[in-house]
RNA sequence: GGCGAGUUGGCGGAGUGGUUACGCAGCGGAUUGCAAAUCCGUCUACACCGGUUCGAUUCCGGUACUCGCCUCCA
């Protein structure tokens, strides 16, 4: 079996994986929370850790790989933009709960879209009130938390090793501190577990009165929920009897502290006599044209901006160039997302696709699995990939001989072909994903049979206009058109419309 | 200030203790109604300083620079 090697955050180490129970692998990765549209940087996490689930599957099989993520649905943030959208009914509470609901489509349809595989559990925090307020109540029974002016705070003193995930000490870190401190804390750092929450606001009765989770403990409460409470019963053994609850716990960097920090707290101290996440995993952060992306610096796009051609390049950007986008990065560097990478990504894929027309697709094959089995090394993948394509390219023009380089590759020949050959390719190592934003595709054959006979005749009149006028047409349309003695073909590009395709077909220049 | 990551040719980006990465762009040529595509050929590398070594871009130490997080933000 492949063994998997990991980076953890925990031991700043590239580690073997050892699930703690080979037949109920488990791994949970922050959600976003629902208030708004997902930008690009909220999709690097769902893409990096949709192919470590990817990969988990592979090696563990399907069915015994658990993938929880979860959707944060009590929030300030969302609160705050329910209160900005209100209507003159003033329902905020009707608001939040249509803006939690339709960002929560938006984010599954536009992860969709980028070949994201949803996890197997996808709780909102809305759901585990009780297992929240539970766990609180066992940190205050354990003499880690404390109430306070109606808040219920984690008291980091209580926990020795607080801060060791990130490499902090509580000293420096208070030190540091540019916040002002509530008075009520008996620790600069002390963060809410529980806080008041007015009347027309959300709000669940609780010990300490009306009130709303903190954000940190919704993911400890949800995780130990589903991924230890639940299924403790079904683990093995030994995997019932380890300290550790879950296996791998996932996150952008920028959570390391204090979201995970916080959440490793509260999950170690209601529990005691054990411990949390085994693997922590975080992808570096993502960055646009050398920048890092922000509204001020108008270089913000959401998902949903590229997918539909609302950004200052106007091209639809196929959910499948933007994946290979993510992809051809390392997920442990920061990766910077540019027109021109996009525009790059999109003509290998084309390439490779003109390459394996008509190639079925087969199961994967392991030199990619071992690429990806060394921390996620999709960038190694994809090299490997082009290189078999090379290798495919060359033995398909047989005009000259194959240097002696490239023998290894041609060795690759007879399962790459197959595997590569997938319309989907970049799910690397599951190539059947069902349907997600491709390449466009259209039915160009009528208009290429008539570009070919005005194209045959022009060759004997010697009048080329019409030809080039037809040309002009379908370029306009962003088809990219390749014309030779044998025949000609039409490209669907990044800037392709269908609708101005369909235009043109009613024009008289093509009847 | 604290914590962490990185620095490969014009650009992107793998990899390796000694042998061409690769792609894009460029240049020269072939082909071509124009063009595109394609083909052939070809130029630019491993931040700096030490150390280990027969030999380092690759390992170790230091310097410089860049970036991220520490603050709602993935």
């Amino acid at each position: 079996m492949t063994t998997i090697r990991l980076y953890n955050t925990k031991t700043r180490t590239k580690e073997d994986f050892a699930p703690l129970d080979p037949g109920n692998v488990r791994m949970y990765v922050c959600g976003p929370t629902v208030y708004d549209r997902a930008h690009l940087g909220n999709a690097r996490p769902v893409v990096v850790f949709d192919v470590a689930y990817r990969l988990l599957r592979h090696v563990y099989g399907p069915e015994h790989v658990t993938y929880v993520r979860n959707f944060t649905d009590v929030d300030d943030k969302i609160n705050a933009r329910a209160v900005e959208n209100v209507g003159a009914d003033g329902d905020v509470m009707g608001e939040i709960a249509r803006l939690t609901e339709t960002t929560t489509r938006w984010f599954l349809d536009d992860m969709g879209e980028l070949g994201a595989l949803e996890p197997d559990q996808m709780p909102r925090a809305t759901q585990h009130i009780d297992e929240m307020i539970a766990m609180i109540g066992r940190l205050i029974e354990k003499g880690c938390a404390y109430e306070a002016e109606g808040h219920v705070l984690f008291d980091v003193g209580s926990y020795a090793d607080y801060g060791r995930l990130s490499g902090r000490s509580v000293d420096d870190m208070i030190a540091g501190a540019r916040v002002e401190v509530a008075p009520y804390k008996r620790n600069p750092m002390d963060f809410v577990l529980w806080k008041p929450s007015s009347a027309n606001l959300p709000g669940w009765d609780s010990p300490w009165g009306r009130g709303r989770p903190g954000w940190h403990i919704e993911c400890s409460a949800m995780s130990d929920k589903l991924l230890w409470e639940d299924v403790k019963a079904q683990l093995s053994p030994a995997a019932r009897a380890h300290p550790h609850t879950f296996d791998i716990h996932g996150g952008g960097n920028d959570l390391m502290f204090p979201h995970h920090e916080n959440e490793i707290a509260q999950s170690c101290c209601a529990r005691p006599e054990g411990e949390f996440a085994r693997y922590w995993l975080h992808n570096e952060m993502l960055q646009v044209e050398g920048r890092k992306m922000s509204k001020s610096l108008g270089n913000f796009f959401t998902v949903h901006d590229l997918l539909t051609g609302n950004n200052p390049e106007g091209v639809r950007y196929p959910g499948e160039v933007i994946r290979f986008v993510f992809l051809s990065t390392h997920y442990r560097k920061p990766m910077d997302w540019t027109a021109e990478k996009a525009k790059e990504a999109e003509k290998t894929l084309r390439r490779w696709r003109g390459l394996f027309e008509g190639v079925e697709p087969a199961k994967p094959f392991e030199e990619v699995t071992d690429f990806l089995a060394d921390d996620l090394n999709t960038a190694g993948a994809l090299n490997f990939l082009a290189h078999v394509g090379q290798a495919l390219f060359q033995k398909a023009g047989s005009k000259w001989t194959v240097p002696e380089a490239n023998a290894v590759a041609m060795t690759w020949f007879e399962d790459a072909s197959r595997f590569v050959g997938s319309a989907n390719l970049l799910g690397l190592l599951e190539p059947d994903l069902g349907e997600w934003a491709a390449l466009p595709e259209a039915d160009l054959s009528g208009l290429e049979t008539r570009l070919f006979k005005a194209r045959q005749t022009a060759m004997q009149n010697k009048d080329f206009s019409e030809v080039d006028r037809l040309k002009a047409a379908l370029v306009e349309a962003g088809v990219e058109v390749r014309m030779s003695k044998e025949g000609v073909e039409l490209i669907p590009g990044a800037g392709f419309d269908p609708a101005k395709l369909e235009a043109l077909r009613e024009e008289d220049l093509w009847q």
